[in-house]
Parts: C-alpha cells; structure tokens; sequence
DNA sequence: TTTTGGTTAAACCATTTGGTTAATTATTTT
DNA sequence: AAAATAATTAACCAAATGGTTTAACCAAAA
C-alpha cells in the first residue's frame, strides 16, 4: 500500500465519516462522500467495496474511539465525586467537539441493532460493572447504593451528559425562544451535572 | 367526507404512524404504509398527496398528543416533590407504551430542524419557565435553584426518563450482557428517578 | 336508474442511487 | 525505456422508489 494509496484512503474515511455523522447511514450519499473527498465515486468502491463496507469501517472505527476515550475513567484512582466530576468535565468537552455523535450513534443503533450487537457483544459489561463496585464499595454502601440500582445510577450519569445533545434540535427552539444560548447551557453543565449527581448519591 | 371515508383516512394514518415510527421519515415506503393500511398504493396519494403530507400530519399529531398528555403536570396543584414523583410515573408509564418515540422524535428533529421549528416556534417557553419558577418559588429558594439553573434542572428530569428508551438498542445489548431485563429496569427506574432528582434538588 | 365518489389494479414515468466496467493515466518494476 | 501494475475516471446499468394515469369496479345517494 503506497503513500499516496494511504493518503487516498484517508481522505476517504474522513469524508465518509463526515457525511455519515452528518446524514445518518440511510440519508448519506455515495456521491456526497465522494464529493466530499474530491474523487470520483468509482474510487469509493475500489477502497471500500459496498456502502456497507465503508459505513462498518467508520462506525466502528467512531465506537472504538469513543470506548477508549472513555475506559480510562473507570481506571484512574479518584474518589467517586472526584471521578464524577472529571467524567463530565470529559465527557462533556468530548461532546463539544463532536455535537453531533451521539445523535448519530443512537438513531443507527435504533435502526440497525444488530450492528452494535457485533460490536458490543463480546465487551463483559458485567465485569466492568462489578469492577466499579468494587473500586468504590465502601462509598457506594455509605450512599446506600447496591448493585442492582449501580446501572440505573451508571445510566442516569450518561444521560445527563447525552441527552441534551441528543436532544439539541429541540432544546435550541426551545431555548432560543426563552433567551438561552446553547452553548453557555453546555458550559455551564459540566459542573452543574457533576453537582447533581453528587447530591443525588449524598445520603441525607 | 363520507364515513368510509374517515375510516380509510383513519386506517391510512395509523399505518403510517406505525411505519414512519418503526423506520424513520427517510426509511419509511409508501408501499409499505399501503400495504399495513390494506389498501392501494395510489389511495395514499388520493388522502395524502404526498409523502411530505402525510409525514408532516403523523408527526405534528404525535407531537401533539405528547404535548397535551403533559401539560397538565404543569398545572397540577400539587408540591414540587409531588409532582416529580407524579410526572415520572406517568410519564414512563407513556414511554412504556411508546417505547419507539423518542427515538423517532429525536432523530427526525435533528435531520430536520425547520420541522420542530414550525411546530415549536410559536410555543413561549419562557412563559411556561416562569409559570414554573413562580408556582414552586419557595421551594425552589429553599433548593437554591435560581431562574438561570432552573432549564438545568428541567432538562436533567427529562433526560432521566427520556435517555434509556433513545438508548434502548445499545442498553438492551449491554443488559443482556450483565442479566438485566430491560422491562425490569424501566419499571424500576420509575421510583428511582424521583428519588434522584429529589434528592439532588434538596439542599444539604 | 343514474350519478357520484371511493377504490383497485396495472402499467407507466422520471429520478435517484448503489454499483460496475472499460478505458485512461500515473507509478513501479524490470 | 518498456512492460507491468496500480490508481483514477467517465460512462453506463439495474433496481428501487415516489408519484401519475387510465380504465374499470362498486356501493350508496339522488
């Protein structure tokens, strides 16, 4: 594989990655992509066989990136609020550079579960969850929390975070209508979802 | 218009609600909708000239009936702690029903903004904040949640409920994965979201 | 009985779109 | 430099799809 074959093949991906974020696998165009990285649509399928073919390519590709940004935080030796906090300082900043992703994820994962199942299915969630417990038992009993309800807190600390930019087309109407800027919201959660959570675990 | 003929109409609109629901605005064919209405093809486009039409009145119609299902928790009389734990129920309750519309909404808002905008743009949101921040004042004091914060806190409650049925396709692969029912967990999630957001709102 | 409006079937059309092919151009190898 | 190989293109193809048209059918109203 040359330099040039690489380099060819790189503008490809990101074009594609692009158009797919952007339109979601069913809205994107070959051409579009094409266009996108300046080539002709034969040479789409000449690197990348099929639509499919590429689609898989940068959805796993985005799914690997996202899984390896994020494994750390399980990893590093906080305390729980320290981790929470560092999690969305994150997690949130990740979201500012790629607004659109989780929108993108979600809706082909909806479309085409099969899709993640490869993907996901031979990652042991049960290990990583019980691996979290663990690490922070002691805090976890003092906050009342035990495993069964450890997903529905794992979950609700996601959604925070996910959600408004899932939800973006609508909350900038709303907002817009009510005099809110999008991105100061943004700002403005990293801490405010970090505090939230931290009182919500507090027993009191 | 005859009642047969509200009946076809009738018929016509559910199959399509079902459809456009099931695989999106762009995914969605109009010899499918015919087919689950049992009817002809050109039917459609004798009711709903076209597919843009018949989109357009299925979405506004959820949008709708979403809408009016909720905006008497707004009303209700009820303290803020109340109406938490009553919106909650109900509103998983709706979920648990619809459990494909959020992320039909989501999606079909983020590929097409001027949609919502047309839809939402004439509802004042700020009127709706303020009614909110005015009815529950003193609790919200007690809380020290200001006017600025308060869209924080409304969109966190919403995510809460709103989150798991967007990510269903990857929670359920997740889930399975650690030996939790899906169904389980929403039915549980009901409860546990009103002590969340309780007691993250409370003051300590 | 005639008329009218809902309904069907079927063929048809224009356009879009993923994918292919054969020829052309660039690059590497001998 | 010539031959072989790889990258790139323009033109083309077949299938799918939204939409239209036409002719016939049928039930209920006039």
């Amino acid at each position: 594989m040359s330099d040039r074959d690489r380099q060819t093949e790189e503008k490809i991906f990101e074009a594609a990655t692009e158009v797919f974020v952007l339109k979601g696998m069913e809205g994107a165009r070959m051409q579009d992509i094409a266009d996108h990285a300046g080539i002709n649509k034969a040479l789409l399928h000449y690197y990348f066989r099929s639509k499919d073919h590429l689609f898989d390519a940068v959805f796993q590709n985005l799914a690997r990136k996202i899984f390896e940004k994020f494994a750390p935080v399980f990893e590093e030796k906080l305390s729980l609020e320290e981790k929470i906090r560092f999690f969305y300082r994150e997690h949130i900043s990740f979201l500012q550079e790629n607004p659109l992703i989780p929108a993108f994820i979600l809706n082909e994962v909806n479309r085409n579960p099969v899709r993640v199942k490869k993907l996901l299915g031979n990652i042991e969630f049960h290990k990583l969850w019980s691996n979290i417990y663990n690490q922070h038992k002691d805090e976890l009993k003092n906050y009342d929390i035990n495993e069964r309800v450890l997903p529905q807190v794992m979950i609700s600390i996601a959604s925070l975070s996910v959600f408004p930019f899932a939800a973006r087309g609508i909350l900038e109407v709303i907002f817009e209508n009510s005099g809110i800027n999008f991105n100061e919201f943004i700002e403005l959660r990293k801490e405010f979802a970090s505090e939230f959570v931290i009182k919500a675990l507090k027993d009191n």
